[in-house]
DNA sequence: AATCTTTCGGATAGCGCTATCCTATCGGAA
DNA sequence: TTCCGATAGGATAGCGCTATCCGAAAGATT
């Protein structure tokens, strides 16, 4: 017998603690092994507490690609959001991910731009990493991209948004109605004595529209409408814009006692705009915005805006999605985490 | 015989095309549509043709995760950043990732906070996906995260920071020197006239630092240092912590005539509580920030600032990656990308 | 012409895990 | 007591691909 037993055709050795070694180890069967780390089915408490015991002495860690390869389910997730460069994306993003990973997840992320065959495409990549769960932003998708969606079994929560019509039931989200909170802003404008309130918007997303149709229904129901207090823009939105913006409709309309942005990006470069042009909010005109994203209180004046839920969407969102991958029935499949009017110093 | 020609066992089909349909249906074996359709060693050009057409015709896509476990290699690459919440990060973020995505890499984000053993508990969950390369913000580790990143004999590149010794052959980065960048934009206002050069600066990372003395020596250099005043604040970066700051400065130390903040964010803030308090930039003191983020052009006055090409730093950051990760050598291991003072109404 | 290299396709053993089938054991019903 | 279903551990065949080893053919060398 020499010392090398075997040529052992070298074999393709990675030095790792595989699942074979704590089976070894702990004097059982790899089966056992897997399903009492994960869980499955029953085992024998004491074998359990034996082969966690061994594993965590000889540092074993499960390989993700073996078992995503083995059971058809990685540990990903995927998550779609239309921008990076919009703060509440990127809450979003951060609070769905935080608890995503707490569970054991890694997100993978895509950014749409607004863009729906982009969108498809970059599902596409991602369900081929056989992800075992999804988040999308919005409701809106094109045909190619929902057929994915519903082709591939995945679980899927959607985000931002709520569905329009009464609750379906065999779809998740969790997010807001945005129609009423443009509704709810607009109304409080009009409370506060605002006679000519405009609409201001740039992006022209989905969610943008509803509140859109919010503005419309509260100043039709105050018989205030009035198409030429709409200035809709399609570029997407940034301060820079809302100050041009703000400029166009101050001189076009000089009538309108307040403004309503979209967003508070487009609010923000309103008022810089109005401290650059002298002109003085809210007593010559009301400013306000939606999100109430970073700045928004540090404002001149401190502008008044909806506050929407984003964190708190992100990760109740996560969370549905954790309880729909452990195939779980959800009490409420359509979550509305509602949003508040933070009434400050512009109007 | 019957028409089941075995009992089949119940195989866990998956319907999935696969590597060796495409090898049946071209009439080559595994190993050559592996090769051609990889590029990997010397195959015949019509060979290759042959399996490409094959391969798209039955729709084959590669299953990413049986790719990960035969070797030892996914397809994921993996990026460290500080915060999402500093628009800088997700600039280079989203540059990173749009590079790699259009190579076939799939993106890990992980966020540390400025959490060293955040860092190399994020950094040790990535690498268990076995990423193809890695992406880290800063040449600053933790001693187990240097060991992991060493260890782990994946592909590096470091972002944002260089090292402030002469190159080091055997690290990889792409930024630009930020005690230089912190020295021009001081030299700058001195040229300009300012005699007292405050240097506010909160969440101090090591690049923050880098600037801090960046700003020491071009004041030492003037003979203009002096301790009193420099501003540091561990908290993290805002702009309402940039309001605060600069109250306190022109409380404390009303001979101060220009105040360098380490970042934007704090100098708009410090714009916004300068309109509060009536105090006039640049004519009783100048500020100026760092970075050039969004809306400092759009500020009241407008921001001074330094422009740094954080979307091409992520860019040409991933890139490198590519190359290395292709196994090519660089040339340029340590990339400088410079900056740049963009000079406007606030000094 | 004989030998030595290259070159390039094929065969096949894993990569590390889970799904599936089997089997042994144990109660409880008949 | 006998039988049956439920319970829980074991054995093992893949999941789909790449790394490695082979070997035949073609070119290079002497």
């Amino acid at each position: 017998m020499s010392t090398t037993p075997l040529p052992s055709k070298s074999t393709r050795a990675t030095g790792r603690v595989t699942l074979s070694d704590v089976a070894r180890a702990a004097g059982v069967s790899p089966s056992t092994v897997s399903r009492a780390l994960r869980g499955e089915r029953a085992v024998d408490p004491a074998l359990i507490e034996r082969v966690t015991a061994v594993s965590s002495m000889l540092g074993y860690v499960p390989d993700p690609a073996a078992r995503a390869l083995a059971s058809q389910r990685s540990d990903h997730v995927a998550i779609l959001i239309p921008l990076l460069s919009n703060a509440l994306f990127v809450d979003l993003l951060e609070a769905a991910q935080t608890t995503l990973r707490a569970a054991g997840y890694q997100t993978l992320m895509g950014v749409t731009h607004y863009d729906a065959s982009e969108e498809e495409q970059l599902l596409r990549e991602q369900l081929l990493h056989r992800p075992a769960g999804l988040l999308v932003t919005g409701l809106d998708h094109n045909l190619a991209t929902r057929k994915l969606m519903a082709h591939s079994q995945v679980p899927c929560v959607h985000l931002m948004d709520l569905p329009i019509e009464e609750p379906e039931a065999d779809i998740c989200c969790v997010g807001f109605r945005q129609t009423e909170a443009g509704a709810a802003m607009t109304r409080y404008l009009l409370d506060k004595g605002y006679r000519r309130v405009a609409f201001a918007a740039a992006q022209l997303d989905p969610r943008v529209m509803q509140r859109l149709y919010g503005w419309r229904k509260a100043l039709q129901e105050a018989g205030r409408y009035d198409p030429t207090l709409e200035w809709l823009n399609p570029a997407p939105s940034s301060l820079a814009l809302g100050g041009v913006i703000f400029e166009q409709i101050m001189q076009q309309s000089p009538a309108v006692d307040a403004i309503f942005f979209c967003n508070d990006d487009l609010a923000q470069g309103a008022l810089m705009a109005a401290l650059r042009l002298g002109i003085s909010v809210p007593s010559q005109v009301a400013i306000v915005g939606f999100n109430d994203l970073t700045g928004s209180d540090q404002m001149l004046p401190t502008l008044t805006t909806v506050r929407t839920p984003r964190a708190q969407i992100g990760q109740a969102a996560a969370r549905m999605l954790l309880s729909l991958m452990r195939g779980e029935a959800l009490e409420t499949p359509q979550l509305d985490l509602g949003f508040e009017i933070v009434e400050r110093q512009s109007s």
